[in-house]
DNA sequence: GATGAATGAGTTTTCATTCAT
DNA sequence: AATGAATGAAAACTCATTCAT
């Protein structure tokens, strides 16, 4: 029984610890997407959490420690949403999980709008630790659009390009649309209509068929 | 005589202050393109130019207030290369004029690296003027897409699509190749090709032409 | 039957509290010698120890309080060693007896390390009470010594000087010693020759017999 | 005339700061020597001399950087006192010239009573560079005056003994003498006679001639 | 009694802006 | 006009102590 009892008591004190955590993390999110990253300050997070100074220290090391860990948290996010293209028998057709990745990563970025924002218009300056995440993960993210592009060649789907252009503009493309969502206001976007109609865009381009020079 | 004398000081004195004002706006932009706003400093841009602290503000009220010029500067550059599409009989055809036009866009920006660097990627929690103004100027830009992206419509050169869409994803392109150009520290960069396969990504897309559903 | 079982009870509690008490000053004694007073935080006296924050507050009012009474227990302990010189029939010879207060002084210093260090070294700054004991401590010290050094001009063994000079001169070679022993970390040191090269100095200073002026 | 003018201006500039300096070097001479190192804040510095905050870091680096300063100032005086004892023909005794190095390093101590406090007292746990610093002096320290003791030998002047334990010894009576000096609130004292006193001291011992056993 | 999360006053340091010379 | 020393508000971070569980 009193065994029981420090254990309930232990899982409890842990239970209420990660709760905290998240509640300062969610805080941090609120500000910094608020205020973006230096017009954040410590005050106006504690002041947001409802915690004391020091009671912030607790939990996270510095600003950018916890900055840092919600940038980790939503790059591993998104990486969980890019998957290799599968081209083996009964797989859905390229273009479907195509649609299907981008609508996943749009959707992602507009449930994360105030991160998102900072991700993409404010990833300058911060600090060598984020500069390098966020390189290393758009990096990876035109690696995987090269190689999908690439696989639709193969496929004699997509037609001679540079593929390294190629995956440029439509990593453009996703982004500007991401910008887009995350400043509007709006709550509910259809982001699925969203994600077809940037897929369409990049897929067939701007020119009627028939109108080829 | 005296009144002479005094007038051609005062010139003299007037060109003299204009030169010092533009070494400094060009000491601030070096700055602020490498270390981004907010780390750079005022003794940065001093040290850069070579003048004492006071100097700096005998020629602008604030680290803001020059910063805005200089994104000013850069704005009216840009819209200067933006010029509606002309269908007038004789004109270049209306891709070459577009082509131009992306073209101009870029080569504004490599030139202005330092400060393509910020609008782009820092654009965020400076201040509510610099948002504005850029906000004001990506409206435009979407609005002269849209606009050149429905004429061809109207010349049934563009197929149907939603303008907004599109204006949307050209833009977005447009931004991914200026962010890789500044980000190369390649001094030359053909930018004349980097607009001709913006532009062909954007008018022909991915797909082959028999390719299609 | 009940009040027997409650009165064991309470004996054992009670011993469990000195012991701890115990432990705590160990562990406190330990980190001061290793990071000095100011460098020393309760954090690390409670990891040192095993127990958990408020429990150090428990047994001590505060960091300054178990400080004092760790110098206390040391400055109570080498005052154990500090007996006068006796000069009674029978008696060891006066020079044997301070050859052993000096090696007990030693000894002692030597295995409390730690605190001797701080005594030594960083008596200053602390706290008025602090610097207070030590002072007194000193003060007893000399006048201990002064007290010798006349009893041995008193027997003639012991030539005429002054002997507040004296007394200074001879705490001054015995703390050297002592710090340049807390600072050796040798574990074992002879501290009996050490004693005895102290005290021959002390006698005889560095001249030879014959080569006064 | 202008050409003098500015030169002059500069001159006055340059001579200002260095006053300034000085004036802040000897304001946390005084607040380190009332308070210690770790009671002596940037505030009390900057109270007593009367400037801003940012003052202080116009001029030094940091606490610590001005406290090496103030520490590197006084050894460096020392050393300037600390010759190596001449044995050439012409050349004073030998113990008149060790009464003059003695006597020198009490006076400077004593002029610099504030720091030496913390040379002496508080000389651990500051901080690695003054720890360095300091144990280099005393290193130093301790070599000559084992030089000079093993020159003596030479001499025969000096009888035979351990000159290590000899010269920790000598150290041992010069810091008690110097504690001693700058804890009194004497503004006056008589440091040739109490550098004559330590040496007479040193040299001859405590027992009489005759009374050796 | 024991625990350890929470507290917040206090400290160092930075840097845009001002102002006497 | 030019200078650069001076300013001080504001920010990050520390750590002895408290207190609810």
């Amino acid at each position: 029984m009193a065994e029981e009892s420090v254990d309930g008591r232990t899982v409890r004190a842990t239970r209420k610890r990660q709760h905290r955590r998240q509640a300062i993390l969610e805080g941090a999110l609120k500000v910094f997407g608020e205020k973006g990253y230096h017009g954040a300050h410590i005050s106006d997070i504690i002041d947001e959490v409802g915690i004391a100074r020091g009671t912030f220290y607790l939990y996270f090391e510095s600003k950018n420690a916890i900055f840092l860990e919600l940038l980790d948290g939503l790059l591993a996010e998104l990486r969980r949403h890019i998957v290799g293209v599968s081209t083996e028998e009964g797989a859905p057709p390229v273009v479907a999980q195509l649609a299907g990745t981008v609508r996943e990563v749009l959707r992602t970025m507009v449930q994360n709008r105030m991160l998102s924002t900072i991700i993409i218009r404010e990833a300058v300056g911060l600090d060598a630790e984020v500069d390098a995440r966020l390189r290393a993960f758009y990096a990876e993210l035109l690696h995987y659009i090269r190689d999908a592009v690439a696989e639709g060649q193969r496929l004699s789907l997509i037609r001679e390009l540079d593929t390294e252009v190629a995956a440029m503009c439509i990593l453009g493309t996703i982004k500007q649309f991401v910008e887009q969502l995350v400043m509007m206001d709006v709550q509910e976007v259809d982001v699925d209509r969203m994600a077809l109609s940037v897929l369409d865009f990049n897929l067939r381009g701007l020119l009627r068929r028939d109108a080829e020079s």
